[in-house]
RNA sequence: GGUCCCAUCGUCUAGCGGUCAGGACGCUGGCCUCUCACGCCGGAAGCUCGGGUUCGAUUCCCGAUGGGAUCACCA
C-alpha cells in the first residue's frame, strides 16, 4: 500500500478555531497512525483577507497541540507559477477556456436565469468560442480575462466519500465556474486540486462544508487525468445554539484555551470525540488516539462544542499526569497570577513543587484553578480568612496547636513523612482527648488561611517542616492577639 | 429557492433486525472522609413523525418535519 499523505490547509485569515484545530487533529493522527506524512500548506490565495499575524498564531497554536508537520509549511502565493502552467495546460487540452464577459455581463446572466426560475450560473457564453487573451503579458501575468473550466453539462458527479458515502451531484448544477481570475491568480478549487496533485496527497479529511464543491474538484482531476484521493468528509462542529461555531461558542483561538488552563492532551482527546468514537471509551493518550483512531468510527451528524465536558476531561487529564510533567505548565500559570521566579527562589529543599501539584491534581480542573488554588503554599504570610479565622482559631485551641507544633519539631526531618505525621498525630489526639476533626479544621486554618484545602497531612509534607512549625506557631500568636484585644 | 448532508437522553456518543437501548458530561440521592475535591454505589433523562419491508424494527427503504452546508473573479 502506498504511503498515506494527508494534510491541513488552513487559509490565514484568523486565528485555528476549534473545527480547524480537530480537523488538523484527523489529518494529523491518520498519518501517524499510518506511519504516513502529514502536510501543512497554507490557503493565502486570497490576499485581500490573508494576514501575516494568522499564518503565525496557526503555526503556535498547532505546535502546542502537539501537532507537527513532515512537510511544509508550503504558501499558495508562492506557487503561482506552477498553477498557471497547469491552467495552460487545461486550455491546451480543451479542458478551459478563457473568458471576458464583464461581471456586470454574468450578473445579467444570472439574473436572467433566476427570472426563470433556474439556478444562477454562468451560461457558458465563450465555451465555444476560443478567445485568447490580448495580452498574456511578459510577466504571464494580467491577461483581463478569466479562465473558465468546461464542466460536463451532462450526467452527474460523484463523490465516493468514507463517510458519506457515495453522493451524486448532478452536473446541470454545475457551471463552468472561473478557475483564474482576470489577475492570473488561481481560485481556490484549481489551486487546491493542483496542490493535492503535485503534494501526492492521497487522503483529504476535511470538513463537510468542503463536500458539496468536491464535485467541483473532481472534474479538475478527471480534466487531468489524475487519480483521485480518498475523501473523508467530516461533520461540522457546532455551538451550543446548534448555529455555526462562532466567537459566542467555541470558536476561539485554541491558543485561549491553553490560557484558560487546558491541557493539550485533554483538548486533543475532547477534540477527536467530537465526531469519532471508539466503543465507550472516553479518555484517550495520545498514543491511544494514534493507535485506535479510524475514519470507519467517523460519525456522520454534527455536533455542539461543549465546554463542561471539554473541562472534565481536563481534569481526568490533569490527574492522569505526573507533577514532573506538570511542573512547567504549574510554574507558566502561577507566574501570569504573580507568582514569578519560583522555580529559582522556591526550590529551598523543603518546599516540594512536585508535592504541591500532586497534592492539587485531584482537585484541578483546569491548571489555572491549581495555580489559583496553590497560592497559599507560597506566600511567605499567609492572611487569614476572617470568617475561618473566627470559627477555628480560638483561645482553646491553642493548647493543641503548641502540642502539634511540638510534635513536628521533634520528628527527625529524615522522618517527616505522611506516615509518620498520622502517627504522631494520633498521639496528639490521644494526648488533647479530641477527634481529629476537631484538630484538622483549626490546623487547616493555620496552613493556608481557609477551611478548604487538600489533606492536612499532604500538605504539611509539601510545605516542608519548618514552615509548617512556622505557620501553626504563627496562628498560635494571632489568637493571643485577637484574644488580648477582646 | 436549487443542490447536498444529517437525525438515539439537554450535550458527546455505543448500537450495525430480536438489547431491561449501553457509556460519558451535566443534574441528582447516598457512601467514603480532616475541609474541599477525587473515588465508589444508585436515580431521573433518549430512539422526530408517517408509511412500508419483515414473524419482528432504533436499526433497512420511501416520504414528511426539523437542523446544517453550499450556490462568488472567498477559501
Amino acid at each position: 500500500m502506498d504511503t498515506i499523505i494527508t494534510r491541513f490547509p488552513p487559509s490565514p485569515t484568523g486565528y485555528l478555531h476549534i473545527g480547524g484545530a480537530r480537523t488538523a487533529l484527523f489529518n494529523w493522527l491518520y498519518a501517524r497512525q499510518k506511519g504516513g506524512k502529514f502536510v501543512l500548506r497554507i490557503e493565502d490565495t486570497d490576499e485581500a483577507r490573508s494576514t501575516k499575524e494568522s499564518v503565525d498564531a496557526i503555526f503556535e497554536s498547532l505546535e502546542w497541540l502537539g501537532i507537527d508537520w513532515d512537510e511544509g509549511p508550503y504558501f499558495q502565493t508562492q506557487r503561482y507559477d506552477i498553477y498557471r502552467d497547469y491552467i495552460h495546460k487545461l486550455v491546451e487540452s480543451g479542458h478551459a477556456y478563457y473568458c471576458d464577459c464583464t461581471q456586470e455581463e454574468v450578473e445579467a446572466m444570472r439574473e436572467e436565469a433566476r427570472a426563470t426560475g433556474k439556478k444562477p450560473m454562468y451560461n457558458g457564453k465563450c465555451r465555444e468560442l476560443n478567445k485568447k487573451p490580448i495580452s498574456e503579458g511578459k510577466d504571464g501575468k494580467s491577461t483581463n480575462m478569466v479562465v473558465r473550466i468546461k464542466a460536463p453539462r451532462m450526467g452527474s458527479t460523484v463523490v465516493d466519500d468514507v463517510v458519506k458515502g457515495s453522493t451524486a451531484f448532478p452536473n446541470s448544477e454545475i457551471d463552468d465556474f472561473i478557475i483564474q481570475r482576470s489577475d492570473g491568480s488561481p481560485m481556490y478549487n484549481l489551486a487546491v486540486v493542483i496542490d493535492d496533485i503535485t503534494m501526492n496527497i492521497n487522503t483529504i479529511i476535511r470538513g463537510d462544508d468542503h463536500l458539496v464543491n468536491t464535485p467541483k474538484q473532481i472534474i479538475i482531476y478527471n480534466a487531468l487525468g489524475a487519480s483521485l484521493p480518498l475523501f473523508a468528509h467530516v461533520p461540522m462542529v457546532l455551538g451550543s445554539d446548534k448555529a455555526r461555531l462562532s466567537k459566542r461558542h467555541g470558536a476561539m483561538s485554541v491558543s485561549e484555551y491553553r490560557d484558560m488552563g487546558f491541557l493539550p492532551d485533554a483538548m486533543l482527546n475532547y477534540l477527536v470525540r467530537l465526531g469519532w468514537s471508539h466503543g465507550d471509551q472516553e479518555f484517550f493518550t495520545r498514543q491511544e488516539l494514534i493507535d485506535k483512531f479510524s475514519l470507519e468510527h467517523i460519525g456522520r451528524s454534527p455536533s455542539m462544542f461543549d465546554m463542561d465536558k471539554l473541562t472534565a476531561l481536563n481534569a481526568k487529564h490533569i490527574q492522569s499526569k505526573s507533577a514532573s510533567e506538570l511542573s512547567p505548565i504549574f510554574l507558566s500559570n502561577l507566574e501570569k497570577i504573580g507568582f514569578t521566579n519560583l522555580s529559582n527562589s522556591f526550590v529551598d529543599a523543603e518546599l516540594n513543587l512536585e508535592k504541591i501539584i500532586e497534592t492539587l491534581q485531584p482537585r484541578s480542573k483546569t491548571m489555572v484553578e491549581m495555580a489559583e488554588a496553590s497560592k497559599f503554599y507560597f506566600q511567605e504570610t499567609i492572611e487569614f480568612d476572617e470568617s475561618a479565622a473566627k470559627k477555628f482559631l480560638k483561645p482553646d485551641i491553642i493548647e493543641t496547636l503548641k502540642i502539634s507544633a511540638e510534635y513536628i519539631k521533634s520528628i527527625d526531618l529524615s522522618d517527616f513523612s505522611e506516615k509518620n505525621l498520622e502517627v504522631l498525630f494520633k498521639k496528639v489526639m490521644e494526648e488533647t482527648n479530641l477527634k481529629f476533626g476537631k484538630i484538622a479544621q483549626p490546623l487547616r486554618v493555620a496552613l493556608t488561611g481557609t477551611t478548604v484545602s487538600p489533606g492536612i497531612f499532604e500538605m504539611m509534607l509539601a510545605l516542608g517542616k519548618d514552615r509548617t512549625v512556622e505557620r501553626i506557631e504563627r496562628a498560635i500568636e494571632y489568637i493571643l492577639n485577637q484574644w488580648h484585644e477582646n
